[in-house]
RNA sequence: GGCCCCGUAGCUCAAUUGAAUAGAGCAUUUGACUACGGAUCAAAAGGUUUCAGGUUUGAAUCCUGACGGGGUCACCA
C-alpha cells in the first residue's frame, strides 16, 4: 500500500482530500501516540452546517481505546496536523468528541486549477480487471414493463460505474426464448390469430406475441371455470384443461425438435426481438454477448456428473440428484430431474462455467430481482462447492419490485405500466412543458425530438435510479413523474445553465491566486465537485447508482444557489470572473460525466 | 408455518454503515425576474424514525419481543 509507504509521501499531495485527512490522521497517531490503525478506519464525516469547518474528524473510539479525553486529544492532534501539514488546513476546531477541520481556500483554487480543463475527471485508469454484467434477461413472451426498465437502467449504469473506475466491462443478457410460457402464446397465436403477423397488424412485434400470451390466459380461465363447473376442482381443472395440455405437448414437440413448432417459435421469436431491439435501442440498453435459453438449458450436465464424483451431489433412488444444503442453513435443492433433464440451477452452473471459460472476469454480477435471493445464494454456494475458480466472483445485484401503489405488478391480470407507453407518456409532457416554456423555438423539428426523449427518458431514468437498488419503489400512475425538484430535468436544466455562461465566457489566461477568501458558496462549488471522484469510487463498490444521482442533484443545487448569488460575467475582479469560469467549466464536466453513468443525456439548452 | 427483507414528514425517498439539533423533493404557505435561463432561488411549516423493552458515552441504524407489509420455500424459469 502507498498509503503507509514513506518513499510515496509525496502522493499525499494529489490524493482526495477525505482519504487525504484519513491518512494524515492516520499518520499522527501512529507517530505521536504509537496507536496504529488503518487509515481505511478513520471516521471522516462533513461538518454539519451548523459548525465551522469543512471535515470532521469523529474521535470517540480513538479517545476510548487511547484512554483519554476527546477534547484534549482533538486539540492535540488538530495542533499536530496542522504543523504537520502547513497550507493545508486554514484552522480546526474541536466540540465534544469532534475535531473539526477548515480547509484552506489555496488547496481548493490549487485543485480547481489542475483539474477544471481535464474532460476525463474523476475517472480511473484502466486497471486490467474484468466485470461481467448480466442484465435486462427478459421472456420473449411478452413486452416490457416498468419493473424490466429499472434493471435494465440499473445494469447499464452499474456497468458504467464500472468502466469508470477503471474495469473492462461485458455486458450481458440471456433471452428466456423457450419453455411453457412460450408455448402458450405460440398456441394461441395457432388458435386465434388466422395468420395475422406484426406486419399485417401493425402492432409492435413483442406486444403482438403479449397479446397472444393474454389471450392464452383468457382462453384458460374459461375453460378451467367450464371443466370446475362440471365438478372438476380447480387445480385439477387446471391441469387437465385442453389448452394446457395442449401447451405442454408443443413443448414437447419443441425439445424433440419437430419442424413445424420449430419453424413458429422461430418466427415469433424474430418479432418479439424486432420489438425489443426498437425499445432496446430507445433506452440505450446494449449488450456485448446474448446468450439464449435455448442454447444454454441443457448445459450443466457434466458438472452434475463432476458433483457427484465429488460427493457434492447425491442421487436418490429415482434417479433425481440433489445436493444438501441443510448445514448451510439451506434446503435439499434438486440439480437434476428424474428423466436426466437439467433444471434452472443446473443451467446457470452451466452458464457459469461457459461465461467463465470465454471471459474470464474476475467478477460477475447478476441484475436479478430479488425474488430470486434465495436461487442466488444457492447458485453460489453450489459453485463454491464444486470448487470452481469463478464461484468467488459471482455477485447477485438484487433490486427491488417497482409496485403500483396497488401492489405488484402482473402481467396477467393487466396491471402493468408498459415501458413503451411510460416512454411515449414522458416524452409528451416533457414536449408539453418545453413548449409552454417557448426557450427552444428555433430548434429544427429533428432537434426537438432529440431533446424531448433527452427530458423523458432522462426523468424516467433518473426517477428509477435515484431510489437505492436494493430498496422496492413505488410508482404511481397517477401522478406524473416530476420535472421540477429532485429529478433528471432540474439537473438537465442546471447543466443547460452552465452551458450557456460557458458559450459567453471563455476562462482567460488569468491565474486565480488572488481571489482569496472564497465566499461560501464558491467553497461549496469546488469542495462538492472534489468529492466526485471518491463518489464514484464508492458508487461503484457498492454498485449502486443512486449515490450518482443524489450527487449529481446535490451538485445541481449547489450550483443553482452559487449562480443566483455571484455573477459569472459580471463579477466583482478579472480574477474572481477567472474562478467562477473554471468551476463553471467542471461542473459542466462533472454534470454530464455523473448523468452519463447513468444513461441519461445531457442538453446544451432546453 | 420455516427462512429472508422491509416499516423514517401527508406522499416519494436520504441519512457517509453506531455520532452533533434525522435531511431532500413533491404537496401547503410566504417572498424574489430592468440580473449570465424562474424547469430557478430564498424562507416557513411539517418527525415520539410502527410499538415495547435492552446494549452503548452515543441508536433510525445493533439485540429481544409484538404489530403491519412483502418475498421465498416446484422434478417452473
Amino acid at each position: 500500500m502507498f498509503l503507509t509507504n514513506p518513499t510515496f509521501a509525496v502522493n499525499l499531495f494529489m490524493m482526495e482530500l477525505v482519504p487525504r485527512i484519513k491518512e494524515i490522521v492516520r499518520s499522527v497517531l501512529d507517530q505521536h501516540y504509537r496507536f496504529s490503525m488503518e487509515s481505511e478506519s478513520v471516521l471522516v464525516n462533513e461538518t454539519k452546517p451548523e459548525f465551522t469547518g469543512d471535515y470532521t474528524v469523529v474521535l470517540f473510539s480513538i479517545s476510548k481505546t487511547l484512554k483519554l479525553n476527546p477534547d484534549t486529544l482533538g486539540k492535540e492532534l488538530g495542533e499536530t496536523m496542522m504543523k504537520d501539514n502547513p497550507g493545508l488546513f486554514e484552522g480546526f476546531n474541536v466540540i465534544k468528541g469532534f475535531l473539526n477541520l477548515v480547509i484552506a481556500d489555496r488547496i481548493l483554487t490549487d485543485f480547481l486549477k489542475s483539474r477544471y480543463e481535464d474532460p476525463a475527471y474523476g475517472l480511473r485508469p484502466a486497471n486490467g480487471r474484468r466485470v461481467m454484467v448480466e442484465y435486462s434477461s427478459p421472456n420473449t413472451n411478452k413486452p416490457l414493463h416498468l419493473g424490466h426498465l429499472r434493471n435494465n437502467f440499473l445494469g447499464w449504469s452499474v456497468a458504467s460505474l464500472y468502466r469508470a473506475n477503471g474495469y473492462d466491462i461485458i455486458k450481458t443478457c440471456i433471452a428466456n426464448d423457450r419453455g411453457i410460457h412460450i408455448c402458450k402464446s405460440m398456441l394461441a397465436w395457432k388458435l386465434f390469430a388466422n395468420g395475422a403477423t406484426p406486419e399485417s397488424t401493425g402492432i409492435k412485434g413483442d406486444h403482438f406475441v403479449g397479446d397472444y400470451y393474454v389471450m392464452f390466459g383468457t382462453a384458460l380461465k374459461y375453460e378451467v371455470a367450464l371443466l370446475e363447473a362440471g365438478g372438476m376442482s380447480r387445480e385439477a381443472a387446471e391441469k387437465e384443461a385442453p389448452l394446457m395440455k395442449a401447451a405442454q405437448q408443443m413443448l414437447v414437440d419443441w425439445e424433440a425438435g419437430d419442424p413445424e413448432t420449430i419453424a413458429l417459435w422461430k418466427k415469433m421469436n424474430s418479432w418479439v426481438y424486432a420489438g425489443f431491439d426498437i425499445t432496446y435501442r430507445r433506452i440505450g440498453s446494449d449488450f456485448d454477448r446474448v446468450f439464449y435459453e435455448s442454447e444454454t438449458y441443457l448445459l450443466g450436465k457434466d458438472l452434475v456428473e463432476e458433483g457427484l464424483r465429488k460427493h457434492v451431489f447425491y442421487r436418490k433412488d429415482d434417479g433425481s440428484v440433489w445436493i444438501d444444503l441443510r448445514e448451510d442453513g439451506l434446503d435439499e435443492k434438486i440439480v437434476q430431474r428424474s428423466d436426466g433433464t437439467a433444471v434452472y440451477m443446473t443451467q446457470d452452473i452451466g452458464l457459469v462455467v461457459k461465461k467463465y471459460e470465454q471471459y474470464h472476469m474476475d467478477r460477475s454480477i447478476y441484475v436479478v430481482a430479488d425474488e430470486q435471493n434465495y436461487h442466488f445464494k444457492v447458485l453460489k454456494l453450489i459453485c463454491q462447492k464444486l470448487q470452481l475458480p469463478s464461484a468467488a466472483g459471482i455477485f447477485h445485484l438484487s433490486y427491488g419490485l417497482v409496485e403500483l401503489p396497488s401492489g405488484r405488478m402482473k402481467t396477467r391480470e393487466g396491471n402493468v405500466v408498459d415501458a413503451d407507453d411510460i416512454i411515449d407518456e414522458m416524452n409528451r409532457i416533457a414536449e408539453g412543458h418545453t413548449n409552454e416554456l417557448g426557450k427552444v423555438d428555433d430548434f429544427t423539428k429533428e432537434e426537438r425530438i432529440e431533446l424531448y426523449d433527452t427530458i423523458g427518458l432522462g426523468a424516467l431514468k433518473f426517477f428509477l435510479l435515484r431510489v437505492d437498488p436494493k430498496k422496492r419503489m413505488v410508482f404511481n400512475p397517477d401522478e406524473s413523474i416530476d420535472f421540477h425538484g429532485f429529478t433528471g430535468a432540474f439537473v438537465q436544466y442546471s447543466y443547460a445553465r452552465v452551458r450557456s455562461i460557458l458559450r459567453k465566457e471563455a476562462p482567460g489566461k488569468n491565474d486565480i491566486d488572488q481571489v482569496l477568501p472564497l465566499f461560501p458558496l464558491e467553497k461549496a462549488m469546488i469542495l462538492t465537485l472534489e468529492k466526485y471522484a471518491g463518489l464514484l469510487h464508492t458508487a461503484c463498490q457498492e454498485m449502486n447508482p443512486s449515490l450518482v444521482a443524489n450527487y449529481a442533484f446535490g451538485l445541481a443545487k449547489t450550483f443553482n444557489s452559487f449562480y443566483v448569488e455571484h455573477s459569472v460575467g459580471r463579477a466583482e475582479s478579472e480574477h474572481k470572473k477567472q474562478l467562477r469560469i473554471r468551476i463553471c467549466r467542471l461542473t459542466s464536466t462533472v454534470l454530464r460525466s455523473s448523468m452519463g453513468i447513468l444513461g441519461i443525456r445531457v442538453p446544451e439548452r432546453m
